[in-house]
DNA sequence: TTAAACTTTCAAAAATAAATGAAAGTTTAT
DNA sequence: ATAAACTTTCATTTATTTTTGAAAGTTTAA
């Protein structure tokens, strides 16, 4: 395979796996380029590669941006801006799982415990709602403090963890 | 909250958050139905309650199944079918880490292998390429890992692992 | 200040994903 | 074997999400 099938083959993958996963297509593809670019990109050069539209390219890079894994550059004499990716990838799972944290996790915890703390009655079917879903908002707080607990180790945090699971 | 509000709340804010997930919002909302429901549920009344067609219902209920998230029930003396999803919180968190890391993960795996062992020639942009590559496949390969060991854990793997990273 | 060079916005269009429902397929009791 | 009772399939429709691109906005150098 030569480099720039290698690279499209790339691209292409990562903008699949990132619409399974409830990041759209454009976006991901965008951050898989930066990613393997040894130096920054520029708005045109992200539009010609991927063949997308300008706005297209200006929405996906400010959302890129928002989630905090991908920077804006300045070129000393260059009037345009070009973009790079964080390319560490503990920090980059990291920030990822902060920011799907803050914007889902958290929101649905709070549904999560309005819903099972609401007065059961007597019936069996609302004894087996609250007590479903209390354990579930157990599960996920647990969850979610496993996440933050992840940004808090300062390097190579999967590593570390991989050893302890393994005892 | 009165029950059925709550009840209501529940699925369409479990449909939600799957979305966001790459499950689509009808399969997570009969998967949060039979969740909280302490009997096994006919299609029917599936149908009735979220107020969907009979195809939809019975392709959800089947992909749902796929997933061995939710299972079939017989009731003595009844022609139809009834359904229960798995309850218990650390084995649907497994088999659903299981199912995405064999439809998801494991491709990813595959086609980072192949580009990440392309030949790099001399430039520095290639070099980066495979560099780049090789570290996410790496990476890749760590966190699913992980999630196969999760599976090892009998019980409460969660709660455990909670208690390792904290130390 | 101005105008060139660039970026962002957002209503409309296109693409994609999900849902419908009628027809085909199964199963089971008699 | 039959028909009633039920489930599944899939071509079509509907809904949702993403993309486009022209217009509006911004920045910078002279």
């Amino acid at each position: 395979m030569e480099f720039k099938e290698a690279k499209n083959k790339f691209v292409q993958t990562w903008g699949a796996l990132g619409s399974q996963w409830g990041i759209n297509k454009t976006m991901a593809q965008i951050h898989a380029l930066l990613m393997i670019s040894n130096e920054p990109v520029s708005m045109e050069d992200i539009m010609d590669e991927l063949q997308i539209s300008r706005g297209n390219t200006s929405m996906n890079l400010k959302a890129l941006m928002d989630w905090g894994i991908v920077y804006k550059e300045y070129k000393a004499g260059e009037r345009r801006e070009f973009f790079t990716a964080e390319k560490d990838l503990d920090e980059l799972a990291v920030k990822i799982a902060k920011e799907r944290s803050k914007r889902e996790i958290k929101p649905a915890l709070k549904i999560l415990k309005e819903v099972s703390t609401i007065e059961a009655k007597d019936s069996a079917e609302e004894k087996h709602f609250v007590d479903q879903t209390s354990k579930l908002y157990d599960f996920v707080l647990k969850a979610d403090n496993m996440l933050d607990k992840m940004t808090e180790f300062n390097d190579n945090w999967l590593g570390r963890l991989v050893m302890k699971i393994m005892k």
